[in-house]
DNA sequence: CGTGAAAAATGTTTCGG
DNA sequence: CCGAAACATTTTTCACG
């Protein structure tokens, strides 16, 4: 929160959120705005990591990975260097797409996209059992991907 | 999964989804393709749905101090104009990322993105005590967001 | 279906307010 | 810091292998 964001970079945020192919003229036309004073501020935000990331989201289904699973996993030791040793593991396996520490009864919360429940099945191996500091892990498989974005809210329902 | 992808799809899946923002000359260059190739493929791609979205992601810190936190939901009635009716409520609230329907225990996991405890608990409300229909739920607060990608494993690791 | 060079559209830079 | 016009890219189109 170093920056100070005005209601224009809100409204420009809303917008990338959700396309951010638009071209500058279509934002500019939207948000009232010359060209070039949308393409600085959105330059701007990304260079000071407002904006973090660009990025094509692909169905799942349409490259064969097609489950996604939820674990809930708790560790035997949080200590600090057993702990960053975990979430480096789960950060580092490109199946585990989230990964959050929580507080709870569960101290990690996994969000998977497997091809299978035999490849599921491999990575608790590799991840779960044999790695070790993880005392449980609780498994859900997703029948309905109800709802799957990254958007935040911002400007009048935030 | 009505479309067939090679290698060189897949390749550029890759790249576009952690970085969609990269000319086609740059992909072109890392894939071994020429330019319009990767235009006509991307463009294949967007309009069969492999690609369905493109999006700027943006730092949750950024936008007003907000917290990522993870409800397990468990509802009453199975039904499905029921669950339709949940559904629904949990897909058009702004502040639920995401939501999945679960085997299991509970039978949603929602992802939620707030400004803070007040909002929350403003949320709870609304959407789990008012509403009916829901048995109960179970909060984990966010401390750390280790992994958050959309990204899903193609080619080699897939 | 992929390639390479033209046209159209987009993004960027330079200015003066 | 914004906006208008010149400038440089990129994207698209098309004829051809």
């Amino acid at each position: 929160m170093t920056t100070r964001l005005d209601a224009f970079d809100l409204h420009i945020l809303k917008i990338v959120q959700a396309n951010n192919l638009a071209t500058h003229r279509a934002i500019a036309e939207e948000v009232n705005l010359s060209t070039p004073a949308v393409a600085r501020r959105l330059q701007r935000m990304r260079s000071e990591g407002v904006i973090w990331k660009d990025v094509s989201i692909v169905r799942p289904e349409e490259v064969g990975n097609r489950m996604t699973i939820i674990v809930n996993v708790a560790v035997e030791s949080e200590a600090i260097e057993q702990l960053d040793a975990v979430k480096h593991r789960f950060f580092r396996c490109p199946q585990i797409q989230q990964c959050y520490y929580v507080t709870g009864e569960a101290d990690f919360v996994l969000i998977m996209s497997v091809k299978d429940m035999t490849e599921y099945e491999a990575l608790t191996r590799s991840l779960f059992f044999e790695a070790g500091n993880v005392k449980h892990f609780y498994t859900a498989v997703a029948m309905h991907r109800v709802k799957v974005s990254m958007e935040i809210p911002v400007g009048k329902d935030a």
